[in-house]
DNA sequence: ATCCTCCGTGTAATCGATTCCACGAGGAGG
DNA sequence: CCTCCTCGTGGAATCGATTACACGGAGGAT
């Protein structure tokens, strides 16, 4: 392939005038620039972005570890996280956690190896120390989703409390009585805080949250489905599940139709985390919809601060209750407002069988 | 942060040394070698891999360009291949090319600029100038689910024309007779080969396909809609539908249901591509299901093998069909297997509203 | 005892860019 | 006419590793 100097050679000047042409740098005459230019067309020359990284210091990269990108939530944020990104000149590495400690720290130790100019995490664990010496080495560092407290870090993520709240009354308004969560791993802040939550806006209506009622999961759809199996099975089952994130949600429901049991008939649904597909499930999931892409964007942003030396503030957007029919139907009063693609006519469903 | 000059200088050696203790070179003494690695400790030393790279000409990092993330067809495609770059001691960046050729090309672009090893591809179109230089230039290369035509690019791909057979005498069986088949561009070879297997199938049984019932799609969910929104004000509408990927098939689903028909009453669905998903939605979708996981493995070894100098052949993996409700009932001969997961009895589905 | 090997080690070149510094030409001002 | 800038340019150092080559010392063979 070929190199700076063959293109130097071929316009007849030196390699810094080419590498000024290359970086638009003023101080290049006119008719260098032009034979520089000529000279790299018709070599079809490119940059070694390796060379010039190491020279410069700086990779024009970002990595992003995520906890499982088979999740749709992450693989959105993923998504936007890379736009935003790439509009700012940084390509992106995404590392896939799949929930395990030591896979996140495989994936942070090969970034670091590879001098990404930041990294954007959103934790597994309460923090690894290979974490806690990039935080001291002042690695450009942002938490996006989740984090570790007591970390000195930008937070990037939304909040769901009200959102949980609003839920919680929606439940209760409808008739049911006995809420229960499933929760995620407890080393997670997502999977502790959303708990706190659900207890809180419990508390505001006087309904508290026995220890039965809070199933322990691990963010994977069979654990939502052992978490719901374990409500079934009590004395007295919840009439009424929140699942802490999407693919617990779609394990929750399989346990309950396993059981030959009806949502929201038998007992509501409704999951943490909105994703297209719960417009398609039977029924519909009632979910707490976090503004995934502004999410994403605001994390590059923030991390591009830091890149950039400065000290981004940690943002904290609000995430909002979507209502579909996984709780059952309001008592008649203000009106739902229908969801676009959900506009069906109360589902004409049938058997499908002979 | 700490180079090699200084691990040698507080080993008290060369920087040759360090280097050789770094990459188990033969000729060390245990002396040495252990002083290196305590010097490496101390001092929390991780060799720079854009330096490494440079000199070695290799970053040990595959590029992998997908035609889009938020599919998770190709999510789970993405996941296997890295799982399996991983245990072969290689990073993967990915590209999102979003199916637009003028974003597929830039991240072919960078990925190239970065020296990655070995490249990916998925093609969005029918090959990009750009492409093809980066095969004349002898860039390790494999095409992967889709692939461009005249091309001497190993391919690792399945070939769904059985299980399309399977499906059509499954459809046929039931009595279904007018089939339709949302295809995608035409510029992919999964858009046209699918369209072509169906075609001949349908043959096969001496029924034709006539022009109006291949609705032209993009592989995403809107255009789902719009082409079953098509085959719905035909004035002989078909009576079962199959969607080229995942993605059209939920549009299409949402189509049929806002216009209060059912699946598989009033239509029959089928799609391209199992996803979890499809055994939650309403009803289970019936899919022909690729070997998601083996086709991203064989296409990584494939891929290595390519940068090894030795020349791969092509992989063509068998699809498979996964019947579910989506389609209608057999009528009763053999048992069909019930799935795993959609163990429900009949599914008792109720209305919801009041 | 002498010579030859082999082993462990260090010096220095190298990868492909960026960039500091010096230098020569040409124009402006004294 | 001489001096001093300014501007465009090239030479060479540099980034942090790998590795070819040279070299000195220990040990075995003769």
């Amino acid at each position: 392939m070929a190199g700076i100097k063959d293109v130097a050679a071929e316009a007849g000047v030196s390699v810094a005038t080419v590498s000024r042409v290359l970086n638009d740098h003023p101080s290049v005459s006119a008719a260098s620039r032009a034979r520089v230019l000529a000279a790299v067309a018709a070599l079809g020359y490119r940059p070694n972005a390796v060379a010039r990284s190491l020279r410069t210091d700086q990779t024009r990269t970002l990595g992003l570890v995520i906890s499982d990108v088979l999740n749709p939530y992450f693989t959105s944020l993923a998504r936007a996280v890379e736009e935003e990104a790439r509009t700012l000149g940084y390509s992106v590495i995404i590392g896939n956690a799949d929930e395990r400690p030591e896979l996140q720290d495989h994936h942070v130790r090969t970034l670091l190896d590879r001098r990404i100019d930041g990294l954007l995490v959103s934790p597994t664990d309460r923090g690894s120390p290979l974490i806690l010496d990039a935080v001291r080495a002042a690695t450009p560092l942002v938490f996006v989703d989740r984090w570790i407290p007591g970390v000195e870090v930008p937070v990037v993520r939304s909040d769901g409390r009200a959102a949980v709240r609003e839920l919680v009354a929606h439940l209760l308004r409808i008739g049911h009585r006995r809420l229960a969560i499933i929760a995620g791993p407890a080393t997670t802040t997502t999977g502790s805080e959303r708990v706190d939550a659900f207890r809180a806006a419990l508390g505001e209506h006087g309904v508290a949250l026995p220890d039965a009622y809070i199933g322990q999961g691990d963010f994977q759809a069979e654990s939502g489905r052992r978490a719901a199996e374990c409500f079934l099975d009590l004395p007295e089952p919840p009439d009424a599940v929140l699942a802490a994130d999407n693919l617990m949600a779609l394990g929750a429901l399989d346990a309950i139709r396993a059981r030959g049991l009806s949502v929201p008939d038998d007992i509501a649904l409704a999951a943490f985390d909105d994703i297209p597909w719960f417009v398609h499930t039977d029924p519909p999931i009632t979910a707490i919809a976090q503004p995934t892409d502004e999410l994403g964007r605001a994390a590059v942003r923030a991390l591009a601060e830091r890149i950039a030396g400065r000290i981004p503030p940690s943002v904290t957007l609000p995430a909002r209750l979507v209502v579909r029919r996984s709780c059952g139907a309001e008592p008649p009063s203000a009106p739902q407002r229908p969801e676009p693609s959900a506009a069906t006519p109360p589902a004409r469903t049938r058997r499908s069988g002979p």
